[in-house]
DNA sequence: TAATCATGCAACTAATATTGTTGCATGATT
DNA sequence: AATCATGCAACAATATTAGTTGCATGATTA
């Protein structure tokens, strides 16, 4: 099963783009993913329709954060990437009448939803802010990165 | 994102196998699922490794249960299915020695595995002898299956 | 005003993973 | 010996995501 790296990307991205001074092109964005503008700016279509980024166009646009890290969650990102499902496993759909796959599948519905609830409070719960403080703890020797952002 | 149903499929199909008396050979089980006695095979061969079911050739052949319901727990299967991801979001693996990227992926990988801790301990609580249970309390009028086996 | 830079959008292509299929070998029953 | 059923391996189909290309639009700069 493929993984969907989308909020993991992006949260790169946006605590790197509180670091750096003026607006980052979709272009270095990429360059950083190891992807092309066009996905960044596709994935990054969802963040400023919630008002997250904004973009602009011309000589200096690029994306800019709209918002202070301290004000924007896991959860935030993950639900403007339209919340997309969280497990790989689901319920089989054949014989929806069979009482036994009703009861098979509400049973492991129960336990998914529980799980998901936990995991989305967890995300709601962590700011960006809280990233960008805990990624400072770690930095010991600046980490070399593959573009020219900077680090301190 | 596409979904693994294997587990939700082998559960219904061994609290079925419970029922009925005799083998029940792949092609029967793969036309109750929608497929074909191959793919059957193919997610079968992973219980009957465990020594959930067995399988034997011949006339009259075909898959049987080798262990009772109550021994058999919703972990047991999904871990003989090959303990598949159970999540389909991922951590991004570019930038590996950037302090950022390390800092967004450990929190998730926080939550999620504390999610996934909490998912599979509910699998580990629930047996199937517990959903065939449940599925009688379902049981008002027989419903009415695709394959001839027995509801009652 | 013209040139350049950057996003926006839509359509197309490529890569990938899973599922489904076919064919043949093997063993069991009748 | 004929039939039934699994085992296995190789191949084809399918679906989904990622990536690409091309053009339009708006902003800045000269
Ligand atoms: S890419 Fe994240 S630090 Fe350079
Ligand atoms: S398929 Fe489950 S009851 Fe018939």
């Amino acid at each position: 099963m493929r993984h969907d790296t989308r909020l993991s990307r992006m949260l790169h991205v946006l605590v790197h783009m509180d670091r750096h001074e003026g607006a980052a092109t979709s272009e270095t964005i990429a360059a950083m993913l190891g992807t092309n503008a066009v996905v960044v700016r596709r994935t990054m279509a969802g963040l400023r329709d919630q008002g997250y980024v904004r973009s602009e166009k011309g000589h200096g646009g690029g994306w800019i954060l709209a918002r202070p890290l301290r004000d924007i969650t896991l959860l935030d990102i993950h639900n403007a990437l339209g919340a997309p499902q969280l497990f790989s496993i689901g319920l089989a759909g054949d014989n929806p009448n069979c009482v036994i796959e009703q009861a098979v599948n509400a049973s492991l519905a129960g336990a998914m939803h529980e799980a998901e609830a936990i995991l989305l409070a967890k995300f709601g719960k962590v700011t960006l802010a809280g990233l960008a403080e805990e990624s400072s703890k770690r930095w010991a020797k600046p980490a070399h990165c593959s573009l020219e952002m900077e680090h301190s």
